[in-house]
RNA sequence: GGGCUAGUAGCUCAGUCGGUUAGAGCGCACGCUUGAUAAGCGUGAGGUCGGAAGUUCAAGUCUUCUCUGGCCCA
């Protein structure tokens, strides 16, 4: 007997250059280089060419800063759908934007100038402008390069801006086409205004801050009753700003609430109520009122729901002072029962309640506050009173009202207190609502309401809530306001006829305009001579040139014009927009009013929305937090093939977490596809292509696989079409785990290591890997690009022309579909569970360590079960030593799972010792006599395969 | 305050028309394997379905209220 040799070269383990370990953030930076070396998104379009398009067009990120985990999670998303949609075929061409005008890119700059102690007024308009030109190219090249790392593939090379001359010149053009067809109209509107910056502020340049205001009821002597009991009556309003009185128009009650007359019967001294008078307020407001008001005795004359009181109209609290208009009572939803009287009075110039219920009710809005904080002569007895001063402060206004308001007797009760109240970010002095010349979209001109909310009842929303998100919203918006008091936009370029006050509509003058902007960009808006645009036809000198800028959602909203329309390789409308849910009030609605009110269609067929990204506990990524996590942490911790990873496992309808356990389970996800991969790889070592074996005459096992494989691809497809990722990354995963990991990998580990080099079983599995090999990697590709990319040029060579991004998805042969076979196998499984199930039980019991060195009994009673089973080896499914089936009913002592005794199975131990090459424990072959037995099947490829003697 | 929206195991998610004991994978614990080895296989524990009330023979599922989050507004 001679010693046994080592046996470990004689078994065919896996072999592959392919790492276990993957070292992501170092192989990534270079798979990038490689495609754009191989130049891979140009070989993509170039092979898409005359396919069916799928056009994503991107919603343009803001250019100010660098990439945060949102901004990751929108592109990867659009990525994967795009990667999805060119494999099943079709040529999805994406263009990356950014959105480049705007304010906070203003302020940027504006910063850097005070560091420099330069004052931006005092700067020419187009060197200011320019710089934040430079400001916003910087951030799009930061961005441009963040974007890439993720493995997004795009047309890198040319991205589209907002600040493009080409798009400045089609979105004046835009801007020219609502003005044509008459949508666009001058109207005062309300805005925050800064006295001392004399300059209108948006909401992100406001800060609170607590200070002490007059606190004033006032009467509002009721002068046309629409019912008896209001005779006499006076409505008592509340107010925290005196100075508004002059400008009131209107008087806002809530119509849900009821209001009450009160004859005030006893009041302190102090008190500004009269006994015997009668005044009107809200019921919930009448105790806290009363006490504040220093009235001690009062009785409840009259009461009705605030229905009772339309058509009543009061009259001004100083129109013995000229203010002798009408005052309407008026019915607001903002009205609220929390302070005062549950009665407001309105000043349509100095609140965005009050202008919105006077305009609905056709009151117009006077100019009564100029820049200066000072009344405008119009406005009677205010004449030299300031409402805040040139400092800063609160004027003589509010006291010169109170004053009158006691001289005329109107004052009820007059008292102080601590609000917070809005002022300026930067000059920390307070505002006010004043209104001032804005330009408006008209939502009523041409129906435009009415036929953007149709084309969002066309359009497919993904989820389907949507839908009636953005319905709601766009049938509840006022006009579009689209002028800014800025720098850094496109022009609103318009001329006003100062004779007529109307907007010039004159299509050469537009066309002169769009063309200068074409060749030089809108900065020559603000320093050519208004000749030039105007032409001969006009003498400038009869009109006003307009410097607002407008609005930047009209810029992007505008994209589907200078973008889908403007190239040649994309079309619109667009397949899809895909962006986060705060879009709604954004792009998806921009977008939809532009293109409505100039094409007369949506820009896109379908819209998808996603959540927004928040920390491991579920709340919102702040600084104050200190939760922040980064693309860029996690693409050096993990690599972004982790980030992209986690993206398809989530459900983007709702929102999203993520953290370190999170992170933790997607990498383990990863490892498991990637030793799918790597284990497919190590057998590919030893196949040779001319030996494969066609499907058709390949055992059951692998016609099985072959079977799922048609499963999922048809549900893969399904989920891609309905753009559910999640679902088909679940599919892929369980595939790699449930079907091939635990259960085919397991099964055909003996036939791939042990068998006969030529053996038909092991040629099989061999052929299987491959097409396994091929099928996955492209499944794969979309989310884990850089992975099967490795895995790809690892097995099939790294040349140019190779890449795993090149291949669609395989087209599954029908035949592969085999519900019978897959029916029938069903019950073979079940048989396998019950022995797997009584070999735990003699595992656990310590009578056996291997199933190797069993031989179970399967007792089957039933004719149908015994059907199944026949020709399968039960010994290889179960990786046992052997298996023996008895056509009987089972003994007593054997083992069943659950109520069923159709199948029952008594573990026996294997007869023969254990083969020392494949373990199984069998009678030993004789032919070679070595220190340790080894079976009848190794021995035969001992001798034939390796020559063994 | 309003519009929209979410909450099922430690994590990511299924759960059909209201119908048996609420499922899967991961993680965890335990076992096997040491020939996928920083891997692989198996078994197990783990749930007041955010909470309360209601409708119903029956509620994770329907209704109302409420708590905790999120987006957009005021």
């Amino acid at each position: 007997m001679t010693e046994l040799p080592d046996l470990k070269h004689t078994v065919c383990l896996p072999k592959t250059d392919f790492p276990m370990r993957a070292k992501l953030p170092e192989l990534e930076p270079k798979m990038l280089a490689r495609w754009s070396e191989i130049q891979l998104w140009q070989k993509i379009r170039q092979q898409s060419v005359g396919r069916e398009k799928f056009i994503l067009h991107d919603g343009p990120p803001y250019a100010n800063g660098h990439l945060h985990i949102g901004h990751a999670l929108n592109k990867i998303l659009k990525d994967i759908v795009n990667r999805n949609f060119q494999k099943m075929g079709r040529d999805a061409n994406y263009v990356p934007g950014w959105d480049c005008h705007g304010l906070p890119i203003e302020w940027k700059v504006e910063e850097q100038y005070r560091a420099k102690n330069l004052n931006k007024d005092e700067v020419p308009i187009n060197e200011f402008r320019g710089e934040c030109r430079r400001f916003a190219a910087y951030w799009m090249g930061v961005q441009a390069e963040e974007f890439r790392r993720l493995g997004v593939f795009c047309d890198w090379e040319n991205p589209y801006s907002t600040m493009s001359f080409a798009a400045e010149a089609t979105i004046v053009r835009e801007i020219g086409k609502f003005l044509m067809n008459g949508y666009v109209f001058r109207r005062e509107r309300p805005v925050m205004w800064s006295v001392v910056e004399k300059t209108v502020l948006a909401d992100a340049e406001i800060e609170y801050e607590e200070i002490k205001s007059p606190s004033i009821t006032v009467r509002f002597p009721i002068q046309h009753a629409s019912i008896p009991a209001l005779e006499g009556v006076s409505v008592l309003i509340w107010t925290t700003t005196p100075w508004t009185i002059p400008c009131n128009r209107a008087v806002a009650l809530q119509i849900k609430f009821t209001y009450q007359v009160i004859r005030i019967t006893e009041a302190t001294e102090k008190s500004g109520a009269v006994i015997g008078e009668k005044v009107l307020l809200a019921e919930d407001c009448v105790v806290r009122a009363m006490a504040e008001a220093g009235v001690t005795g009062y009785e409840v004359v009259f009461a009705c729901p605030a229905q009772g009181l339309a058509g009543c109209v009061a009259g001004h609290p100083l129109r013995a002072l000229g203010f002798d208009h009408d005052v309407p009572l008026l019915f607001g939803e903002y009205v609220t029962n929390e302070q005062g009287t549950g009665c407001v009075h309105a000043a349509p110039g100095h609140g965005v309640d009050d202008h919105r219920l006077c305009q609905e009710h056709g009151i117009e809005t006077p100019v009564t506050v100029m820049a200066d904080g000072r009344y405008h002569d119009s406005v009677p007895m205010m004449q030299g009173h300031e409402v805040i001063t040139e400092e800063g402060v609160f004027g003589s206004a509010n006291g010169h009202v109170i004053r009158m308001l006691l001289a005329q007797e109107q004052m009820f009760t007059k008292g102080s207190v601590r609000h917070n109240y809005p002022h300026s970010w930067r000059s920390k002095k307070p505002v006010i609502y004043r209104a001032t010349a804005q330009w408006f979209i008209s939502m009523e001109h041409k129906n435009l309401r009415a036929r953007v909310l149709a084309e969002i009842a066309k359009t497919r929303f993904v989820p389907s809530q949507g839908q009636s998100r953005l319905h709601s919203l766009v049938a509840a918006r006022p006009d579009w306001c689209i002028s800014r008091q800025r720098a850094w936009g496109v022009p609103i370029a318009i001329f006003i006829d100062q004779r007529t006050g109307e907007p010039l509509q004159d299509p050469e003058v537009m066309e002169r305009i769009a063309k200068a902007f074409a060749e030089e960009g809108a900065d020559c808006w603000f320093d050519s001579p208004a000749g030039r645009f105007l032409g001969s036809a006009y003498n400038p000198a009869d009109y006003e040139q307009i410097f607002d800028v407008v609005d930047v959602w009209f810029d992007s909203g505008s994209s589907h014009s200078f973008v889908l329309e403007a190239r040649e390789d994309l079309q619109s409308p667009a397949s899809l927009y895909l962006e986060g849910s705060d879009q709604h009030r954004g792009f998806f609605h921009s977008s939809i009013l532009q293109s409505t009110g100039t094409r007369g269609r949506a820009p896109y067929q379908a819209v998808l929305t996603h959540g927004f990204t928040l920390d491991e506990k579920g709340q919102k990524m702040s600084k104050s937090l200190g939760n922040i996590i980064s693309p860029q942490q996690i693409n050096d911790a993990y690599g972004a093939e982790i980030l992209r990873l986690w993206v398809a496992t989530l459900d983007y309808s709702h929102d999203m977490r993520i953290g370190e356990e999170i992170l933790k389970g997607v990498v383990d996800i990863y490892r498991r596809m990637r030793n799918t991969l790597r284990w497919l790889m190590g057998n590919l070592h030893y196949y040779d292509q001319n030996r494969k074996v066609l499907p058709g005459n390949m055992p059951e096992l692998e016609r099985l696989i072959l079977h799922r494989l048609y499963e999922i691809d048809q549900q893969l497809r399904d989920s891609q079409m309905r753009f559910d990722i999640q679902q088909a990354t679940r599919l892929l995963f369980q595939f790699c785990n449930q079907d091939l990991s635990a259960f085919y990998f397991d099964l055909r580990k003996d036939t791939l290591y042990c068998d006969a080099r030529d053996d038909h079983k092991r040629l099989s599995a061999l052929t299987m890997s491959a097409m396994l090999f091929d099928i996955l990697t492209v499944w794969l590709s979309p989310v884990l690009t850089f992975t099967t990319e490795e895995a790809w040029i690892i097995q099939t060579g790294d040349v140019a022309e190779n890449s795993v991004h090149l291949r669609d998805y395989p087209v599954i042969p029908p035949e592969w579909y085999q519900p019978e076979l897959a029916a029938r196998w069903e019950i073979v499984l079940n048989v396998r569970k019950v022995v797997l199930g009584a070999l735990e039980v003699e595992r656990k019991a310590g009578n056996i360590k291997s199933a190797l060195e069993t031989h179970p009994v399967v007792f089957v009673a039933d004719p149908d079960i015994q059907d199944a089973i026949k020709g399968i080896d039960l010994a290889e499914l179960c990786i046992t030593a052997g298996c023996d089936i008895v056509v009987d009913s089972a003994p007593k002592n054997a083992f069943h799972l659950n109520e069923d005794r159709n199948i029952a199975v008594i573990i026996t131990p294997a007869n023969g010792e254990k083969c020392a090459r494949c373990w199984k424990v069998t009678i030993p072959d004789t032919r070679l006599l070595y220190t340790k037995p080894l079976c009848q099947r190794c021995v035969g490829v001992l001798l034939r395969d390796f020559h063994l003697s």
